[in-house]
DNA sequence: GTAAATTAATTAAACGATTGATTAACTTTG
DNA sequence: CAAAGTTAATCAATCGTTTAATTAATTTAC
C-alpha cells in the first residue's frame, strides 16, 4: 500500500469520524480537540488536510452532495404511469434518508439556519433540483387528469418530511415505534414499513 | 409601574431575544456577548437573572413547555367521531407550530441531538404524551373498523413531519411554495393551505 | 543497490482570540 | 440607608490555528 493511499484513507477517517459527530453534536459543539481525539490523529492534522475545520466541514458536506444524482430521467419515461414514477421516487427517497442519515441530519439542521456559507445555497439548488422532480410529475399528472386536484407543494413536503422526522429524530421515533434499541430504527424492516406506509398514502391522496 | 414589573419584562426580553438567536443560530453559535448586545443589556445581567447561558436556554424551552398543553380530553368527547378528533388535533398541531416556530426550531434541533440535559427527557416525554394521543385515537379507530388498517406509528410521524419540514426550513418551503419573502411563509393563508393539505391526507388515509 | 537528498507525515507546544462567568465599584429604586 | 439593578474590567478556560522540530517515506544520484 502506497502512502497516498494511506493518506486518503487517514483523510476519509477523519471525514467519518466528522461526520458522525457533527451529527450528532452539531458543528459548533464539536471541538476540533474532540474531533482529534476520537479520530485518533493529532490535532494539526486536521489544518494539515483540510486547512480549517470549516473547511472540513464542508468537504463532509460535499463528500456526500456529489454522490447524490438527480433522478431528472424518471420524468421521460415512457413505460410508467405518473403514480408508477412517484412510486419510484418515494423509494428512491427513502432509500437514501437511510443511507445517509449523518448527512441529512447535518444537512437539514443547516438548512433549519441562516445561511452559514456559500454551501448552504449549494444545497439548497441541490434539493430544489430533486423536489421539481416531484413536483412536475404531480402537476403534470394534474393537469394530465390522472392525479386529484391536490396542494402540490405541501404533498412534496409530506414526502420528503415523513423520512426526515423519523431519521432525524430518530430516539422520538424508536419510543412511537416501540423499538428496544436505535439500531432497530434503522434495520431493513422498518424502512419497508416506511416506504409501504408513503406509498400506500400516496396513491390514496393522489388516486381518483 | 413597578420596578419587580421592569424586572420581569427585562428577563423577558432577553429571553425573546434568546429565543430568536438559538433558533436561528443553534445553542453552541450564540455568544453571551452577542446575546447580551442583540439585547442591549450588560453580558453580567445574563448570569445575574439566569444564572448561566446554560440555565437561560432551559428557560427559554421551559416557558413554552409549560404553555403547552396535551390535549388528552379530546379522547373522551363523546359527541366526536374518530376521524373528527383526528382532524380537530390537526388543527391544534398546525397551530403550534405556526404559533411557536421559534421554539419549535429550537426543540426539533434538540431532539435530533444526543441528551443535552435532563431537559430532553422531560421535553420527550412531553411530546409522547401528544403523540399517544394520536396514536390512541388511530388505533381505536382501527379496532372499531371505523378506520382502515394503516400504520400508526408512521402516520403520526406524517401529521407531524410535515408542519415540521414546513416550519424548520421554512427557507427552503419558501422556494417550493414560490413565495416572495420569507414572512409569506408564516402568514394565515398558507396555515389554512397546510391545515386542508394534511386533513384531506388523512382523511383519505383513514377512510375506509 | 545503497546512501544521500528531498518531500510528506506527524508530533508536542504554544499562539492570540474568544468563550462563559465573576468581580467590585457604582447607580437607581423603594 | 438598604436592596436591587447595572456597569466596565477582568478571570481562567477553551477555542481554532500555527509553529518548529522530528520521524517516516519517497526520490534522486552514483
Amino acid at each position: 500500500m502506497s502512502s497516498t493511499e494511506i493518506a486518503y484513507e487517514k483523510k476519509e477517517h477523519i471525514m467519518d469520524i466528522a461526520e458522525k459527530l457533527f451529527a450528532e453534536y452539531g458543528y459548533e459543539a464539536v471541538s476540533t480537540r474532540k474531533l482529534a481525539a476520537d479520530a485518533q490523529v493529532n490535532i494539526a492534522m486536521i489544518s494539515y488536510y483540510f486547512g480549517s475545520k470549516e473547511d472540513l466541514y464542508l468537504a463532509v458536506i460535499e463528500r456526500r452532495i456529489l454522490s447524490l444524482r438527480t433522478a431528472t430521467h424518471i420524468i421521460d419515461d415512457k413505460h410508467m404511469t405518473h403514480l408508477d414514477k412517484l412510486l419510484h421516487l418515494v423509494d428512491m427517497i427513502v432509500d437514501r434518508f437511510f443511507e445517509n442519515r449523518l448527512f441529512h441530519q447535518i444537512m437539514y439542521r443547516e438548512m433549519g439556519m441562516s445561511n452559514r456559507s456559500k454551501i448552504f445555497n449549494f444545497m439548497m439548488d441541490k434539493w430544489l433540483l430533486n423536489f421539481n422532480v416531484l413536483k412536475h410529475i404531480i402537476e403534470d399528472g394534474i393537469q394530465k387528469k390522472v392525479f386529484k386536484k391536490v396542494d402540490a407543494g405541501f404533498t412534496i413536503l409530506t414526502i420528503i418530511g415523513t423520512p426526515r422526522m423519523y431519521v432525524q429524530s430518530d430516539q422520538m421515533a424508536q419510543k412511537i415505534m416501540n423499538l428496544k434499541s436505535l439500531d432497530e430504527v434503522y434495520m431493513l424492516d422498518m424502512k419497508n414499513r416506511l416506504k409501504n406506509h408513503l406509498k400506500e398514502l400516496i396513491s390514496n391522496h393522489l388516486s381518483k
